[in-house]
RNA sequence: GCGGGUGUAGCUCAAUGGUAGAGCUCUAGCCUUCCAAGCUAGCUACGUGGGUUCGAUUCCCAUCACCCGCUCCA
């Protein structure tokens, strides 16, 4: 592997997002609220074109794949079929000498396997667990004292209620993936769009979990944006597209400019419940290796599940030979502002000028905030630089910046990565051209007015 | 959640038990025909809540947030 190289640190990616607009700290101004973010205009932009590119790439230009927006809140029995309310939750202590924290699940089973005790503390309450680990003295493995805190559950899933209150009753919860919102629209989407196996059902939308982990900015936060392609396949074919979506994923990396040294394939080395297959890609992050996506074979746990649970029939009638299965899913999972923050870094650029230093994002074209800025170079222009920048706002978003030398506004530009500066000169007024500086490159065009949207809308494909 | 550290303007940093100053940024005006020029003026801060005190940004306590380490992350 080539010696990875990049210019961003974490301080001045969060620092840059701070000072053009692209990402707040949530609730900043009653003293923030932990691991929570909040898109700027300038953020919101490069989140939403990141989406769109993603979408054209895995719902609009992949003919045999579907969107859903499923919601954010399900049925309770969604997350017992799917094990997040039995595994989601840990039963923890402290222990008060050398602050470690156990599971005291886990202390029960070590003690049972080592006195031979049939003993299942899945089954126990916690009072029950509190008491048998007082009653048989069980010490902290760490420091060998026997002073627990007394059982608190740790639940990754956020709860709310539905309705007026009764406790257990009405308790729902804030999905913790979105994956599930796609599995429970499994027979909807087959049967209302007639689809065929081997066909995908994609979704972007927001999950939430009640982590306690620091964030690392927007690497990890407690209410984050998944976007998800679940591809329902025949038994004995899940192989090949799992190594085909490794590959699609990979490529959507590179063509989004990522360079290649800077991710790699990992495979679990620990497989989840459901999992025959995993592999994450990750993205050297300035923190380092971190996973930015999972390809998941997911077997046909998930679908065999809901059938167990709801009851409904997830047999899939194969039309040509007549066999009735359920599908496996090969699941294809990238966190939308993880993937945000790994494209702001490898956008990330200082070039040394002459007394200066000149920071440039080198976002692809279809990803930056603004895909032009119209720029009059005296405010004598700027009626005409109006006129052009009403134009061009009809076909995608265009910011206009006339305070401040010509130079100063192209360093702004630079620095949200705008790929295109237009400039409204004296000869503008007469002849109708204007001037187009590349970000890239500081090269200068001059074009007629009316070349400039077919040039722009060129550069910006995806 | 635990231990340690930090908290003054958008940013970087000062000073002070008697309510705070600079540089950069930003805004307005002048000037200026293409890569952070110059001149003038201006906006903006003691994280929050208590306590001690005649008086707290300063001392004490709590809280919130951030940083480092641990823990956690099927």
């Amino acid at each position: 592997m080539a010696e990875v190289k990049t210019k961003a640190t974490m301080d001045k990616i969060v620092n840059l997002c701070k000072n053009r607009g692209l990402i707040f700290q949530g609730s900043e101004i009653y003293g923030g609220m932990g691991n929570t973010w909040d898109y700027g205009p300038v953020g919101v932009e490069i989140k939403n074109n990141i989406k769109r590119a993603w979408w054209k790439r895995f719902v609009q230009e992949n003919t045999n794949s579907f969107g859903v927006d499923a919601a954010i809140l399900m049925n309770s029995r969604v997350w017992d079929a799917s094990g997040h309310t039995a595994s989601f939750s840990d039963p923890k202590m402290d222990c008060k000498e050398c602050k470690t924290r156990e599971r005291a699940d886990n202390l029960i089973e070590d003690y049972a396997k080592k006195h031979n005790l049939q003993i299942n503390p899945d089954t126990m309450t916690n009072e029950e667990m509190e008491k048998f680990i007082a009653d048989n003295k069980i010490n902290c493995p760490k420091c060998g004292k026997h002073n627990w805190t007394p059982i608190r559950q740790f639940n990754l899933m956020f709860e709310t209620s539905r309705g007026v209150t009764d406790e257990n009753q009405n308790k729902i919860y804030l999905r913790p993936e979105t994956a599930q919102g796609e599995f429970v629209n499994f027979l909807n989407v087959q049967r209302t769009m007639r689809a065929k196996v081997p066909f995908g059902i994609a979704q972007i939308g927001k999950a939430f979990r009640n982590e306690v982990t620091p964030g690392n900015f927007i690497f990890r936060t407690i209410e984050f944006e998944q976007m998800e392609h679940q591809l329902f396949c025949k038994e004995g074919t899940d192989h090949d597209f799992y190594e085909l979506y490794k590959q699609k994923a990979f490529n959507f990396l590179t063509d989004l400019g990522f360079n290649k040294d800077h991710l790699r394939f990992k495979d679990h080395d620990k497989l989840a419940h459901y999992a025959k297959s995993a592999c994450d890609i990750q993205y050297y992050y300035p923190m380092g290796w971190q996973e930015l996506n999972g390809i998941h074979n997911r077997t046909n746990y998930d679908l065999s599940r809901h059938q167990e649970y709801s009851g409904k029939n997830m047999l899939y009638l194969d039309p040509i030979t007549n066999e009735k299965y359920i599908p496996y899913v090969v699941e294809y999972s990238i966190g939308a502002d993880r993937l945000m923050l790994a494209v702001l870094c490898e956008a990330y650029d200082e070039e040394q000028l002459e007394n200066e230093t000149r920071v440039v994002m080198h976002f692809h074209p279809a990803i930056a905030a603004y895909k032009v800025a119209v720029l009059p170079l005296q405010k004598q222009q700027s009626e005409k630089a109006r006129e052009i920048y009403n134009e061009l706002s009809k076909h995608f978003m265009c910011t206009f910046d006339e305070s401040g030398s010509i130079g100063k506004r192209y360093r702004r530009q630079d620095e949200i990565g705008t790929p295109i500066c237009l400039t409204v000169d004296f000869d503008s007024l007469e002849d109708n051209t204007v001037t187009l500086r590349d970000r890239d490159t500081m090269e200068q065009i001059r074009v007629k007015t009316d070349e400039v949207l077919p040039y722009v809308l060129n550069k910006i494909k995806f």
